[in-house]
DNA sequence: GAAACGTGGGC
DNA sequence: TGCCCAAGTTT
C-alpha cells in the first residue's frame, strides 16, 4: 500500500499504469477504512434509508425520490422536503394520480423544477410499465425521466446493494484528490470512472456507496477537514499540498443581469392576475406575477408584454411597491413590483379580449396555495400578511 | 456539447 | 455585498 503516494500531479502517468500501480492491498485498505470511518461518523439518520433498530426495509421509491431532490442539493436542504413530500405521495401510484401542480407545490423552493416535472412524469411511466416498481435493470432505470446514469447507479448501489460505482459529485472530489488528476470535466470523469470501479467494495455496494458520499460531503468537500482524515499519506492532493487545487475549478463565465418590472393587478375584491409560466425555461410551469422584460436578452414582444407595457405606461396611480435581487446559478433578475389598482370587471376584460391563456385571476389568498418561485412566493406572502401593504399602499 | 436550470448557505 | 458552491439531467 505504498505506491499511492508516488502519484503526481503533474506529469501524470497514463491512467492504466495508476491502476496497475494500485495493489488489492490498497483498495482492501481503503474500503476497510472507510467503512470503519462511515460507521463511525456517517449518517446513519436518513430518512430514505432503512432504520435497523426499527427492522425497515429498504424502500425503493424512497430512495428514488432522495436521489433526485439530492441531485445539486444538499442532504440538509433536502431533508425537510422529502419528508412532506413522503407524507403527501407515499407510494408511486399516490405520485402518478397527483395533479402537476400538487407535485410542484410540495417542490416549491428546492429549485430545479424540471426534477420535479421529470419525477411526475417517470411515476406514470413507473405505475404504467413496470406496475409501479423498480426494477434492478440499469437501462430500464435509466429510461425514466431524470434519472441519468449517476442517479441510476445510485439507485442500483444503494436501493439494490448491487456493484454499481457511482460517479457524483462527492466521488469525483475523492477520487481527483487521491489520484491528483487534473483535468476538464468530461475527460476527469472518463479516466476516473476505472478508479471508482476499482474502488468500489463489492461485498457491500450500498455502504460503500453511501460511505463514500459521507466522506465526500462532511470530511473531504470543498474545504477538506485534511486533518482528521485516515488517507493523508495516501492522497496524492495532501502529499503535494495541492488540496485547494483540486479538483479544479472550471473558468467562471460572466453573469448577466435581466430587469424586468413584475405587474400586481389588484382588485376591489383583493384578486390579482398569475401566470403559469411556459414549461420550457426559468421557473418553467410554476405561477408567477406578470412580468414585463425591461433589459436582458432575448427581447421579445409577446402579446402580454405589450398589454403589461401599456399597462405600466397608461396607469399613473400605479406604486412601486419593491425591488427586488435574485440570484440565480447563471444570471441575476433585478426586478421591481408595480402595483396596479384595476376593477374586476377590467382584469376580466383584459384576460378575455387578451386571450391571456395560462392567466389566472386569483385572491391573494389563493394564490398563496398555487406552486410559484421562491421570490415570487415570498412577496405574495408579504403582500397577504399585510406587511408590504401596510408601509407602502 | 455547451448552456440552461434554483436556492440557501459559506465566507 | 457579491460570488462560489452543492448527491446532475436535459436539450
Amino acid at each position: 500500500m505504498n505506491n499511492l503516494n508516488t502519484l503526481h500531479l503533474e506529469d501524470l502517468p497514463q491512467d492504466e499504469t495508476l491502476l496497475q500501480q494500485i495493489t488489492q492491498k490498497q483498495v482492501l485498505y481503503f474500503q476497510e477504512h472507510l467503512l470503519e470511518w462511515f460507521e463511525r461518523e456517517g449518517r446513519h439518520d436518513l430518512p430514505w434509508k432503512p432504520q435497523a433498530q426499527f427492522s425497515e426495509k429498504i424502500n425503493l421509491y424512497r430512495i428514488w425520490i432522495s436521489e433526485i431532490m439530492l441531485q445539486q442539493t444538499q442532504v440538509v436542504t433536502v431533508l425537510p422536503y422529502f419528508e412532506r413530500f413522503m407524507a403527501a405521495f407515499p407510494t408511486p401510484e399516490d405520485l402518478a394520480k397527483a395533479s402537476e401542480e400538487e407535485v410542484l407545490k410540495l417542490w416549491q423552493g428546492l429549485g430545479y423544477y424540471s426534477r420535479a416535472r421529470n419525477l411526475h412524469a417517470a411515476s406514470k411511466q413507473l405505475v404504467l410499465e413496470f406496475n409501479g416498481i423498480i426494477p434492478p435493470d440499469f437501462e430500464a432505470i435509466r429510461r425514466l425521466k431524470g434519472i441519468g446514469d449517476t442517479t441510476a447507479n445510485a439507485i442500483l448501489a444503494q436501493g439494490f446493494n448491487l456493484p454499481f460505482a457511482i460517479l457524483d459529485g462527492n466521488v469525483r472530489r475523492v477520487l481527483t484528490r487521491i489520484t491528483g488528476m487534473m483535468a476538464p470535466r468530461k475527460e476527469l470523469d472518463k479516466r476516473l470512472k476505472p478508479f471508482s470501479e476499482t474502488f468500489l467494495c463489492r461485498q457491500n455496494p450500498a455502504d460503500y456507496t453511501q460511505a463514500i458520499m459521507d466522506f465526500g460531503a462532511t470530511l473531504c468537500k470543498l474545504k477538506p477537514l485534511c486533518e482528521r482524515c485516515f488517507l493523508q499519506q495516501y492522497c496524492s492532493a495532501f502529499i503535494h499540498e495541492k488540496v485547494a487545487e483540486i479538483p479544479a475549478k472550471p473558468i467562471k463565465k460572466k453573469n448577466p443581469t435581466e430587469s424586468v418590472a413584475l405587474i400586481l393587478y389588484w382588485t376591489e375584491t383583493n384578486q390579482i392576475l398569475l401566470e403559469k409560466r411556459p414549461t420550457k425555461g426559468i421557473w418553467g410551469n410554476l405561477y408567477s406575477l406578470p412580468e414585463l422584460l425591461l433589459q436582458g436578452k432575448d427581447q421579445k414582444s409577446t402579446s402580454s408584454a405589450i398589454i403589461h407595457e401599456k399597462t405600466l405606461n397608461d396607469f399613473p396611480h400605479k406604486k412601486q411597491l419593491a425591488n427586488i435581487r435574485h440570484q440565480f446559478t447563471h444570471y441575476t433578475l433585478e426586478a421591481s413590483l408595480f402595483k396596479i389598482p384595476v376593477s374586476d370587471e377590467y382584469l376580466k376584460a383584459l384576460i378575455s379580449s387578451q386571450n391571456l391563456k395560462n392567466y389566472r385571476m386569483v385572491t391573494v389568498n389563493d394564490a398563496l396555495l398555487l406552486p410559484k418561485p421562491q421570490p415570487i412566493a415570498e412577496l405574495l406572502n408579504q403582500i397577504a400578511t399585510n406587511s408590504l401593504a401596510q408601509t407602502l399602499w
